[in-house]
DNA sequence: CTGAAAGCGCTTACAG
DNA sequence: CTGAAAGCGCTTACAG
């Protein structure tokens, strides 16, 4: 490993100097830059980091929160991997690294986010999704380091976050210009912090009073998970006290498969007797029979947006609460038009 | 930010003496051991790694390398996503944390794998994915950095890799107890580092060897990519030179569907007409129409074994140069069984 | 059993 | 325009 003192020696100049022709400032002669540049790449030197942090505390290091306890499929869930991929790419170009934070790190007992930023010097950090336990991330929010989130809207943290109640009302409208007006709604659990579940019922809820319609209690279900078992029991329950719907919502395709699985056992043909629209276009979506209906978040555009957020943090420019991004309304076979 | 001088302030002690507290090493007397941690745990004392790092020149960061550059789907590529999910979780059990290293760094034009080990000072490597240029990955196998691969055999580096060749061989075994003997098969392109395609291949050809039959050079098709429609391409050369076989071994589930997609569209009926066996069990796999025939790579066994490798080699444990993990067999409807 | 000294590789005032 | 000094927070010989 070679350093700046080893720069210094060869080029007769002090490690001061030889540090600020490297970092292009201090008042150098252009002369001595130019020398002290070349050698350096003739050394092959190349900077410690660690040594960088330590004395500026400046890491060019981005924490990433990312956790998936709840759909159980880590980085390949429908939103958050492609985020992620995406975020990776744009962070990388401005000359950032990622490191994963957690809520636990080794023996040293580290018990909160906000500790392992500390430990690890992280200079911001992407929440695309956190554990259950909230109460870790208002921590983080109430600290001093720059967050952004690219799915729940905790105060004090800028989000970047589909625009759940518009999509619900697209949602809607199709499914009532389709000739549907007794529809269902059927979708996993929402918090204080993460309301996507809320607010596309809020957003179909919309499209129905548009056309003076409604949508009945008894034809909402709300389960706890997400999961294609949720959608199975979901549809379980509607189909029990309600024989005359034509079309559901779904919140998620995972749901929306669960819940025409079971139509079909129990004797309904998709689309034929019930019409579907779920949410993600997971890439087995376009498989399933009938092909669903579906949306899908701009997963590209939530990571560029955040990275300019977290950028602009780090430099100062003030940025927005919450951006919403739309999501695409995918067409496919699992809406009948009925006269 | 609290330090151990504070802790050494507050409590009597010399720095020294209160890190070789907090760090259990140095004859420290039970009590003063026990006071200072008491102190530590009152101040909210939590190290820094960057500093610690820097003195001791371990940085308990591990180094991931994942592109995918090939099949574009990021993090939700089906090998290399379920990989370091599971490796992740296991990493961080050991008390090291995750970065991702890549062969660029800003603008310091870092420009090799191992530049960016260095510039991080990580402890070791696992290599998910490489990019195409093998020449830096060859770079990082001949340093001194602890590596572990869990996709590419590349001299130097312990692997982790799929019993391809078995596959290949149960493949073949299959269709043949199905009765199927002219077969085809078809796959991406394999290199020096990475020949799952040519070892899927080899297997087939030892199952069909055992039984007196033939892979006949006009039934292989070998394409660059491994996309959907690389396999319809393929399917349409073999088709184009020869109708008469009634079942193919697709390296991969998307060049699986691409093919079968073209037989549909040729005239032909899956499975009636002609078979399938994929790799891969994509999350689509089980709802195409006929629902595929194919291999699940053993995700979570690969990233736990390789997380054993680079601890293992952390502490100086010598560790075997490649262990191979078998793939699962799943059996659904794309195969039919011909007397 | 404890601490003074030096060092990890770098940068930032400050002086000249 | 250049460099001596001090510091970032920690650890490792070494001395007593």
């Amino acid at each position: 490993m070679i350093t700046i003192y080893d720069i210094a020696k060869k080029t007769g100049y002090s490690a001061p100097t030889v540090s600020k022709a490297l970092n292009g400032t201090g008042g150098l002669s252009p002369e001595t830059r130019r020398k002290i540049l070349k050698s350096a790449e003739e050394m092959g030197y190349s900077p410690n980091m660690t040594a960088r942090a330590l004395s500026t505390k400046k890491s060019y290091l981005i924490g990433i929160i990312f956790e998936d306890l709840y759909m159980q499929r880590g980085f390949e869930h429908p939103l958050f991997g492609g985020v992620l991929t995406k975020f990776r790419s744009e962070v990388e170009a401005s000359g950032y690294d990622l490191i994963f934070i957690s809520t636990s790190f080794g023996d040293t007992k580290v018990n909160s986010y906000v500790e392992h930023c500390k430990l690890r010097n992280v200079d911001a950090v992407v929440i695309i999704n956190p554990l259950d336990d909230y109460s870790k991330i208002i921590e983080l929010a109430k600290s001093d380091i720059p967050c952004v989130s690219t799915n729940d809207l905790v105060p004090g943290i800028p989000a970047v976050i589909t625009d759940n109640e518009s999509a619900g009302f697209d949602a809607g409208e199709f499914l009532i210009k389709n000739g549907h007006t007794k529809i269902a709604y059927i979708a996993g659990s929402s918090n204080e912090y993460s309301q996507a579940a809320d607010e596309r019922l809020t957003g179909l809820r919309r499209a129905l009073t548009k056309h003076n319609l409604q949508l009945e209690d008894k034809n909402i279900e709300r389960c706890s998970l997400w999961t294609r078992e949720a959608g199975e029991s979901a549809m379980k329950n509607i189909l029990s006290r309600n024989t005359d719907i034509t079309a559901v919502f779904a919140a998620n395709d995972n749901m929306a498969i669960g819940a025409m699985n079971y139509c079909k056992q129990f004797g309904l043909k998709v689309p034929e007797d019930i019409s579907f629209v779920g949410f993600d276009d997971e890439n087995f979506s376009e498989f399933y029979q009938p092909a669903l209906t579906t949306f899908s978040q701009n997963r590209k555009l939530i990571a560029e947006l955040s990275e300019e957020i977290l950028m602009n943090q780090l430099i100062g420019v003030p940025v927005k609460d919450c951006i919403r991004v739309p999501a695409d309304f995918i067409v496919r076979d699992s809406v009948r038009k009925i006269c």
